[in-house]
RNA sequence: CGGGGCGUGGCGCAGUCUGGUAGCGCACCUGCUUUGGGAGCAGGGGGUCCCCAGUUCGAAUCUGGGCGCCCCGACCA
């Protein structure tokens, strides 16, 4: 491809929006543009690249056995009435009307359609298991769309759904889509790691999360050199270890205006994790929920909304709390607290001795015991795990790192099937429903996360798998003939070993054309100048280190095909 | 959903408080010079100042309504 020729218009300023360097990378180097909040436009160059990685997918998964369709992005509201998502999605599903009346909704993903239709199609044990993907434009009306095609609205998926008559069944196509999850991010070039997830308003039993580990990933995760991993809304963890407490008996001291855990504990003189955290959960299903955690600890509210089956768990209002505990916010404590249902996180439970607000104003309770003082409720993990603790396998200190959720793998079970009637005769004759999973990988937001991990001050270093082109070809001063005649050559020759190469013939600067190659980072670079054509050389670098290498015009083409492959 | 901020050529901004008919940098076009790390000089094109209504002789500027966009928060007992 001629640059001159080429749909590609780099930018020094980028918009004040755009925060990330992926997103502002991507502006910069002609790859996106924004068309409304959290949807862009693919330019042709950044297009090349989602198609690389698409190429990339469509390999391992076709190695896999997965067969390729394509779904409609508007769907029926009738399929997701059925499996009851219609209501249970919430805002974030688009809902339309067409010149009739009749609901549709823009696709965030296809469980229903394609349920739908295998339903229609298979009937007997004998045509599972199947497994089906597409790569199709999704759409989520997020609450807050940013970091460009990190968390888009409109953005492009792989979404993949395996059928199944049995578990085990299940079990050994979940065991390949992982594995070509792995395949495809090696093959990507990324640093990832693959960890436990919560399943989320998809459903179903078991989940893993492919992330890519960068700073300015939106997830969490704690891991362990043995092997465990899990983003923080699932991870579990060992016993954490006990503080030393004094014992005596339960007693009631004044705390005036002490409401914080950091104030009472610097007040008292007592460590945070000698504290029992006292918070008053609603949801809406309006049974207010008394829970108890470490002092110093956070709740995880998703493992509380999976403990109380319900979708979003909120915290009591001043006026409930006041209601509730006959207090101000600030002093509540499980202790006389008889009406209310109370769940205790292991972290608290543990504490041989505690102190916690006393329900009353400007007062706490100190050396408080469960079982002496208080009964201890029901005892389940909401920890939010956090780096420093203890490995849920083996005991060794866990690690922090955030990282950006580029796949997700779902057992969805028969969550879908029951709901929408998708069943099977097995061997015996009986009707059964089919057993499910699920499998996405979001395309921009994986080359994105490239970018996340590749790029230094100047722009981005593309791993070569992805990179629109493998090979920039620069002619510094195309005006001249013997620097256009050469370039053209190099140019010929290397489509004709059918390399992907960029030729910058347009008539700018030598500094315009070196700053615009470091920006959109062509993994390989070749630079005809007469400077050194008139010493026969050309000078040839790779993206990653700059290093500069003068050879023979006429090895050139040889030393770029082995630079590209 | 709550709080804050912003809408002025393609992009980044000034002008708004104190009303008088729009400007700067980058980008773009033409010419000359320049040509190995975002050149110089000269000339030039491009804006219903987000939309609607109102006040006024006169509105980018004041008032009201709407729309759009961004950031923060949704972390506490």
């Amino acid at each position: 491809m001629r640059w001159s020729n080429y749909y590609l218009f780099t930018t020094r300023e980028v918009p004040k929006d755009a925060e990330v360097i992926s997103h502002r990378l991507m502006i910069r180097a002609g790859m996106i543009k924004k068309l409304a909040a959290g949807i862009y436009t693919t330019l042709p160059f950044g297009s090349r690249s989602m198609t690389k990685l698409a190429t990339i997918v469509r390999r391992e998964l076709d190695a896999k056995n997965a067969l390729e369709l394509t779904m409609p992005t508007i769907q029926p509201a009738e399929l997701w009435q059925e499996s009851g998502r219609w209501q249970a999605y919430g805002k974030e599903l688009l809902r339309v009307n067409d010149r009739n009346g009749r609901e549709f909704c823009y696709a965030p993903t296809a469980e229903e359609v394609i349920t739908d239709m295998v339903r229609k199609d298979i009937r007997s044990y004998k045509q599972l298991p199947v497994n089906l993907y597409q790569i199709q434009t999704k759409f989520r009306d997020e609450i807050r769309p940013r970091f460009g095609l990190m968390r888009g609205r409109e953005f492009l998926m792989k979404d993949a759904y395996s059928f199944h008559a049995d578990a085990e069944s299940l079990d050994v196509t979940y065991r390949d889509m992982h594995d070509a999850y792995c395949a495809i991010f090696a093959a990507c070039g990324l640093d990832y790691k693959v960890v436990e997830a919560d399943t989320g308003n998809i459903g179903g039993s078991d989940s893993h999360e492919f992330m890519v580990l960068a700073q300015t990933g939106e997830s969490d995760i704690v891991s362990c050199d043995c092997g465990y991993a899990a983003n923080t809304e699932k991870a579990v963890t060992g016993a954490l270890p006990a503080p030393e407490v004094e014992l005596g008996e339960m007693e009631e001291v004044a705390t005036p205006d002490q409401k914080s855990i950091a104030e009472v504990s610097q007040f008292l003189g007592k460590s945070a994790d000698q504290f029992v955290k006292t918070l008053l959960y609603t949801s809406e299903n309006e049974e207010v929920v008394v829970v108890c955690i470490r002092g110093d600890r956070e709740i995880n509210e998703i493992k509380l909304a999976n403990a109380l089956d319900v979708q979003y768990p909120v915290l009591a209002t001043d006026a409930q709390v006041q209601e509730i505990t006959g207090a101000p916010v600030g002093f509540a404590g499980p202790v006389g607290l008889k009406e209310a249902r109370l769940i205790v996180d292991p972290s608290a439970a543990a504490l041989e001795s505690f102190v916690c607000g006393a329900n009353k104003d400007d007062a706490h309770l100190v050396n408080v015991q469960w079982g002496r003082d208080v009964e201890k409720g029901e005892v389940i993990d909401l920890l939010l795990a956090d780096a420093g603790d203890p490995c849920p396998r083996c005991g060794d200190t866990m690690q922090k790192t955030r990282g950006i959720e580029t796949g997700h793998i779902f057992k969805l079970g028969c969550k879908y099937s029951e709901a929408m009637g998708c069943n099977f005769l097995d061997a015996e004759g009986r009707d059964e429903p089919m057993i499910m999973g699920c499998y996405g990988l979001g395309i921009g937001r994986t080359v994105a996360a490239a970018i996340e991990q590749n790029h230094d001050d100047d722009g981005i270093i593309w791993p070569k798998p992805l990179a629109p082109f493998t090979v920039l070809l620069m002619a510094l001063d195309p005006q001249n003939e013997e620097v256009s005649a050469a370039a053209d050559q190099l140019y010929g020759e290397l489509q004709a070993k059918g390399i992907d190469v960029l030729y910058d013939d347009r008539k700018e600067r030598p500094g315009v054309k070196f700053k615009d190659a470091d920006l959109i980072g062509i993994p390989v670079r070749a630079v005809i100048g007469k400077r050194g054509l008139s010493d026969g050389k050309i000078e040839i670098s790779e993206r990653h280190d700059r290093e500069k290498h003068l050879v023979d015009v006429g090895e050139a083409l040889a030393k770029l095909v082995e630079l590209a492959g």
